[in-house]
RNA sequence: GGUGGAGUGGCCGAGAGGCGAGGCAACGGACUGCAAAUCCGUCUACACGGGUUCAAAUCCCGUCUCCACCUCCA
């Protein structure tokens, strides 16, 4: 069984096929890091990190480049209104994007370059673009260099639209431009509308990076001029990657073998933009449901699937994730422990092959987790230590694994006093209710339990006596 | 207007003419003093209207709805 995924370019499923064997480059486009991050834009990241993982445990060497565009129009215009300099917006939007990420256990990618990072790079293939007749500098002294789309006749291509059926947009400037879908590669510095700091030197003076280019760039330098993923959110198709491909085609590389797009999350229907609410703020989502329930919410939906976000649906499906996390627990507790590195079970890495069918994998775990309950209930702990072990495995590629120490939290040493403190005032408590249960005093018993409760102290009766958990 | 995609039970999600995919949730039962956990069981869906066929979620015709994008000084 091979790796199938879905490629946008051909809009089929095909087999993976590496540039080299046993290796995979991967591109993602990051995001411009201009605002807060909500779940949608976190989706993205997810999701390309499952594709990260499943294809580092199916043995590929990957090189995983996700960017950051941390200059653009929107930047500026942002900043301009919060009165503050461009970069430090970005800065402390990428902080808290990388905070985001590492509370859902997204894997640092091998590096992340970030555009104003790679202004020569970009203006070396926009001048190879000049030189090749497919870019030009604008006539009317603007200092703009744009990319020529007629000199490229596979203009249109990754996707399907038809460039003379394109509808121009309605306030569209042509400016300096021969055709008014021609893109920028560089824009040219407005003294009196921008920050001389966004502003870099180049052989048409000073200016900044069009939006495309940078990725075209930094795909180059850190993946070289073929690679076999590029991915991204459906939005980015058209026109972001669209442009990276015809630019990079056009400057002689071969560019991205496989296209793949991940779809949004909507709430009540709309789409979570940028310049809309702040409704779904990360920090905000996690007052609700812990980060390994919320990655486990979005995993478990295919990644072209549209998910409509509801907390109803996140709570239904934590609660679903808590009966792998208990069984994991109970596991650990009868065998001493769950190793890591169990095996993936046949059905999980078919749905896995097959364009990353994550509910179908989701639903292997849960049918392992079944017969790993009869098990328990048996006390088959040889048997069992296997089972977990394939549970703990199998949820570590979709990166849910409990028993990470990923998730384990904080662990300072405060932390460690309370629990202590907790522990004792707990085991005190217990005593009493067994007492209770003992007289069959089953008021005075409930009522501690109850307390208990209240205090966010879970009890549950097991055979082995009475366990607690917060 | 154009391009691409999608509508399957509470949620996720296979299937692509014919014996009721699957998982989660929910509900019922067993177990428990009661719970919790677990186990067992239940839940006949394919946007709508026509049509073809012995038989349609799957084919044909029409309709509706939803999503994304349509060039980057929105």
């Amino acid at each position: 069984m091979t790796l199938r995924l879905y490629d946008s370019a051909t809009r089929a499923v095909r087999d993976f096929a590496p540039l080299e064997d046993g290796k995979a480059g991967i591109y993602v486009c990051g995001l411009t890091v201009q605002s807060e991050p909500h779940v949608g834009h976190v989706r993205s990241a997810v999701n390309f990190d499952v594709l990260r993982r499943w294809m580092t445990a199916s043995g590929y060497d990957v090189t995983f480049i996700r960017n950051i565009t941390d200059i653009d129009d929107k930047i500026l215009i942002k900043s301009a209104q919060q009165g503050r300099p461009w970069y430090n917006l970005a800065y402390m939007m990428k902080r808290e994007l990388d905070r985001a990420y590492d509370a859902l256990n997204v894997l640092p990618p091998t590096y992340e370059p970030a555009a104003t990072g790679h202004i020569p790079e970009m203006v070396e293939l926009i001048a190879q673009l000049i030189t090749r007749g497919h870019a030009y500098a604008a006539a009317d002294g603007s200092g703009d260099v744009y990319f020529d789309v007629k000199s490229w006749p596979a203009y249109g291509a990754l996707s399907g639209q038809k460039v003379d059926e394109m509808e121009a947009a309605e306030d569209a400037d042509p400016r300096g431009k021969r055709d008014p879908r021609d893109f920028a590669l560089w824009k040219g510095y407005k003294k009196e509308s921008e920050p001389a700091t966004a502003a870099w030197p180049s052989p048409w003076g000073p200016g900044r990076p069009g939006w495309h280019i940078e990725c075209s760039a930094m795909a180059l330098k850190y993946l070289g001029g073929a690679f076999d993923i590029h991915g991204g959110g459906v939005d980015l198709r058209f026109p972001h990657h669209e442009n990276e491909q015809a630019q990079s085609r056009a400057a002689g590389f071969g560019f991205a073998s496989y296209w793949m797009h991940n779809a949004w999350i909507t709430t009540a229907g709309e789409k979570m933009s940028k310049s809309l609410g702040n409704s779904l703020l990360i920090p905000v989502v996690l007052e609700r449901v812990r980060p390994i329930e919320l990655r486990y919410y979005m995993v478990a939906a295919h990644y072209r699937s549209h998910v409509e976000f509801s907390y109803e649906a996140l709570e239904e499906a934590s609660v679903g994730f808590r009966r792998v996390e208990g069984f994991l627990a109970r596991a650990a507790e009868l065998t001493g422990g769950v190793g890591e590195d169990g095996m993936h079970c046949a059905e999980f890495v078919a749905a896995m092959d097959d364009d990353l069918g994550t509910s179908a994998a989701v639903a292997a775990i849960h049918d392992v987790v079944h017969e790993g309950n009869k098990l328990l209930a048996e006390g088959d702990s040889a048997a069992l230590r296997g089972n977990a072990a394939s549970v703990r495995a199998m949820l570590a590629v979709l990166g849910v694994d409990p028993l990470d120490p990923h998730w384990a939290g904080g662990g300072s040493g405060s932390d460690e006093k309370l629990s202590a403190a907790v522990s004792v005032l707990v085991a005190g408590l217990l005593e009493q209710r067994s007492r209770a249960r003992a007289d069959k005093d089953f008021a005075a018993a409930d009522a501690i339990r109850d307390q208990l409760k209240a205090a966010g102290i879970a009890l549950e009766d097991t055979p082995q006596g009475p366990k607690w958990s917060i």
